[in-house]
Parts: structure tokens; sequence; C-alpha cells
DNA sequence: CTGAAAGCGCTAACAA
DNA sequence: TTGTTAGCGCTTTCAG
């Protein structure tokens, strides 16, 4: 154990005490094959008797493998990216890789530079949770700079691009609402409505297509900011009209934010409207009444980035998905229409 | 702008663009004071035409300014721990420092060592938001090696030592619920209930407190997990029992649950029931109904915790507390006893 | 199987 | 005000 303050145990330190050179201590930490067992054996026996910890910038500055991911996203509170993270930081931490994290202010505009110097070094490994226009320009600058270090997850404009299989990770976010919204049609709705999120675009995809599937006319969207008290005053012209009888949610923050809006217009819930959201969060179950919605895997899908870039970087065959495929999970806030 | 695949731009190739030397470059880089301005404006202009960005490894491994912070905590998903986070990366983005992330499973046993290889290099800082038994383990040990670079935040037991002012940034937790539990006694509840949340204490104390205050003996609390789903499990007795009229929530996802747990049991809030949250996550406003709560500036807090650390880094005092003090939001899940 | 040498990109200390 | 030198702790060569 290094007392506090005193220069910290190095690999020399290790070397002397194991009688060995510093490159075979070396070996060890990187668990290099051709090592006698006897030597290995002497040489983790000495680095616990110091209590010796690598130091992870030398390691990366002398040019070892690279042990960290940086993770580009535009706020770490939201359901859908926090739980992302989540999935990146289980894989992260099972691979022994340093997770890193850089906020991106939406209402800020980064240069390419200031989004390139966000990482530790130049060619630092990252991961975009694309999930709004600041996010997604800085995927594009990351991915310009460093095709082989980027991977990114989100429902966006650029997830349609052709290449997109090689660097994207995500969820059929078109199949999902897309899903919904049959859900609502054959329930008995003549149409249904769609509130939005800033700058996602397949889901509202899958609305429009399932709409035009059985030849009605899309409504326009209702375009909502991601709170919840933003989402209650975009709504609520569209609870306000008797005529509306069914609105798919981007995500269920904007559900929440219908019912509260549908409350106060004295709408009942789901007699009059029929509300759905899409994420499962840990709320929808236990609202009162419970949120009809989709379950969403974010978890698996920031496992599954996390393995990709993992994938790319030891040049191996990309992963197989590993997350569970989306669920309808009706509940009390759906139904057939009054009449 | 280097091309992808190419050797990254050094100190070295600015400098020869330059022409002068590498330590020139590092000292306009490092805003050092003794550089002329022309040469500076050079330096400059070499910078930007080669795209040249600092290799932040060979910074730390030279020993510069300590321009990172490692931050333990066991869930980024939690409205408490997301928004101290978010706080955190505020106060680090505008000191220009990188974020890490390490996040610890409650459900495992960590060694110093396992906490302590977590960091990127010995004696690299620390923030600790402590907020479970692992966390506040996390944190014993980390101020135990590095005093003097590990702050952190949280409401525990550890918060209660003599020499908690140096190190800890907090809400006044106590205070906090002492004032809910006062609020619901002031509205003619002969006695107020209590759900915990894991591994805190403070907010415990002040409802004892409280309650203790108007002489009345404390009913044992109700031990709950984080999840909504086991708080409505851990209440459903007491939402069953008639003469419970009164109960204050260690956070708002605790009281959505009992919530849930009183609506199922068939008991109407606020007049059969007052439950009173603590945190005004963002869903407290719209829930139907309106969650009465306690709003609390985690945010701040991150904030003041990255300050804290800043000023012990740079051994500057402490710098005064930056947060929103403590509000009670009366909504519309509390009221009087119906008789 | 092990060791020696060179250097990653940068900063601190010293010299001019 | 600027330049030179010597590392930081590690990994990659390349030699034995």
């Amino acid at each position: 154990m290094s007392a506090a303050g005193a220069r910290p145990v190095s690999i020399f330190d290790v070397a002397k005490r194991a009688g060995v050179s510093h490159q075979t201590v070396s070996r060890v930490i990187n668990d290099a094959p051709q090592v006698a067992d006897a030597t290995r054996a002497k040489v983790k026996a000495a680095i616990s008797e110091l209590g010796y910890r690598p130091n992870r910038s030398a390691r990366t500055l002398a040019g070892g493998a690279v042990r960290s991911v940086t993770v580009f996203t535009f706020d770490t509170a939201l359901y859908g990216t926090a739980e992302t993270l989540r999935g990146i930081e289980d894989g992260a931490a099972a691979a022994g890789f340093t997770v890193l994290i850089s906020v991106l202010d939406p209402d800020q505009t980064y240069t390419d530079d200031d989004i390139l110097s966000r990482l530790s070094h130049d060619g630092a490994p990252a991961i975009v949770i694309a999930h709004d226009d600041t996010t997604t320009r800085a995927r594009r600058i990351l991915r310009e700079a460093r095709p082989g270090a980027v991977v990114a997850t989100g429902d966006d404009k650029l997830s349609r691009e052709p290449d997109a299989a090689d660097w994207l990770v995500s969820l059929d976010d078109r199949a999902v609402a897309e899903r919904a919204t049959r859900y609502l049609l054959s329930m008995g709705h003549r149409t249904v409505h769609y509130l939005a999120m800033p700058g996602r675009a397949r889901r509202q995809d899958g609305w429009a297509d399932a709409l035009a599937e059985v030849g009605v006319e899309a409504p326009e969207p209702v375009q909502s900011g991601w709170t919840i008290g933003s989402a209650a005053e975009a709504a609520a012209a569209l609870v306000a009209d008797p005529d509306v009888t069914a609105i798919m949610c981007g995500n269920d923050d904007l559900a929440f934010g219908v019912l509260h809006a549908a409350h106060r217009a004295g709408r009942s819930i789901p007699g009059d409207l029929s509300v759905v959201g899409c994420d499962d969060s840990p709320l929808a179950a236990f609202n009162v009444p419970p949120l009809t919605t989709i379950d969403l895997d974010f978890r698996g899908v920031g496992r599954g980035a996390f393995e990709l870039l993992h994938a790319k970087l030891e040049g191996r065959e990309r992963p197989r998905p590993v997350w569970r495929s989306p669920e309808l999970l009706v509940r009390e806030t759906s139904g057939p229409p009054r009449h």
C-alpha cells in the first residue's frame, strides 16, 4: 500500500522486488503468454505486496491497446439516454474499459474542434447517443475524423444512410411506432395523432406508415420538447378536441404530459381518449392509471453499442445484437373509442 | 486537420511550423504569462492551421495540473444521482475538466483495490455520490487513500462525522424531512409514517425529530428498495390501514409507488391519505394528482461538489455553496385528515 | 522465455 | 522572453 503523498508504485518497483526486468512485469500485467509460470507467480506476488496499480495515462501514451470510451450525449437524466449509458457501462466494465462522458448542451453550437478536443487523445474511441440535433452533428464530426473508432445509437435522419449498418446500433424505431399505431387502429380509432420529440425521425415514419397502410391521411404531427411540461402544453389543443380519440407519444414522458393535459381538460382515460407511450420507463406500470407503452431495451442497445465498438477496435466481426425485442404492453390508458 | 490514420499533430509539429521551441508551444497552450504577444499569435496560428489538439494522457503523465475527475455512483438513472452528475458535469465543463464515470453495482463487494484501480492513476481526484452502502464504502476507501483529492455528496451515516465539513457537499437532509413532517403535523395528522430508502439516514432522522418535537412516538419506519415497485409493495400494508393518514416518503419515486398502492387499496388521495415526496422530480408536478414534495437542488449540489474539489486541488478556500434552498411545494396529494 | 533500448507527447526545472 | 534537458510510466520493438 502506498502511503498518501508518496510517489506511487511503478512497474520498476515491482520488477526490483520480483528480481526481474520491468518488461517482464509489463508482460504479466498484460497477460502475455510467453512468461514462465514461476516468474509470473513471483511478479504477481510482488504486485500485491506493493499494491501496484498500472497508470492508465502511461499505458495510453505508450500506445498500448485502447481501454477507454468517450460517450457523447445531451442529457444523462432522460430515461432513454440514462439506460443506454448504463448498458455501455455494463459492457465497458466487463471489458475493463473506462467510460468518459461528454455532455453536449443542445442550446450551444460546437465547432468540429470543440467536439474533437473532448476526446482524451486524437483517435480515441467514442460512442454517440444521438437523440437530438447537437448529438447528431457530433456523430457526423466524429465519424468523419475517425470512422473506425466511433459507433452510435439513436433514431434520427442519419440512420437512414446506407452505411449505417457499419456503425449504428439501434432498435427498429420505425417498426415500434408502427406497431403501436396499428394497435390503436385495431381498437377502432379512426385515426391516431402523434406527439413528436425534437430531432427524431423514424418513430414518426412508423406512425405515418401505419396510417398510410389503412388509407388514412396522417394528421399534422404535434411538436413537443423533451420535458413533460412542454408535452402538456403542446398537447393542450389536441386533448381539448373531442374528435381526437387516440394519441401516440414519442416517449413515456410525453405521454405523462398528455395524461396531465387530458385530466385538466376533463377528458377521461381511456374512455374519451387513448394514450400510448414508448419506452416503458419505470413509472409507466405504476402510474395511475398504468400507461400502455412499448418496452424498449435501451440497456441492451447500450451494451450492443459497446460491443460493436469493441469488436471494431479489435478487428473482429460485428457481434450479434443482444437486446430484447420491443413488446407492446397494453395497460389502462388505451382501449376502444366510446362510439 | 489530421487525416484519419496519420500520426496526430504533436507539439513539435506546431513548434516547427511556428519557428519556436516545443516548450514555447506548451506555454501558449497552458496560458503561461511570460510569452511575447507576437510569439503567442504565431503559435496560435500554427495550432489552428495544423489542427493541433493536446494529448491528455501525455499531459497527465508529465505531471501537469490535473484535468479530470472520476465520479463514483451506483445508478446513473435515478433522479437524484442523475441531477448531481449533471451538476458535476456543468462545473467540470466550465473548468475544462474531463468527467470519468465509475458505476458501482450495489450487489457486488469490492476490495479496496477494485475501487482504487478505477482511478486513472494513483491519487487522481474523485467525487463520490454516496447514496447507498456500496458507494459509502467507496467513499471511505478513497478518502483514506487520498484525503486531499476526494469529495462526496450524499446523505448517510458518514455525514455525521466531525470532519465532514472538509469534504462533504450536501443539502441539509435532516431539515428537509423535518420540514415536510412538520407540515403534515400542522395539517392535523396525529402522526406521520415514513417510507425509507436503503442506506440513508438523515432524512429519517429529520422525520423522527419532528415527531419527537411534538411528543409523538415515531412509528416503525417502513423499509423500501429504490424502485417504484418495491415501494408499492413495501407500502401495501401501510396504505391498507385506515389509521394511517399521512406518509412521508424518502423520495418522489417512492411516493409514486405509495400512490399506486393506495389507488389499488381504494383509498382516496388526499382525503383518506396524504402523501409527501422528496426531490421534486420532473414528473411530480405533472402527476395526476400533482405530488406534494420538496424541491431539492441536486444539480446545485453537484456543481458545489465539483467546485469544492477544484478549490482543494488548487489549494484555495472552500467556496460558498451555490444551490437553491429546499422549498416545500404543496400540491394535491396532501391535506388535512378527513376527521 | 527474458532483457535492453527507444520513444509515446507533454511539462517542470533549469539555463541562457 | 525563450530554449534545452530530463524525465513521467508504460509498451513497443529488437536482441539475446
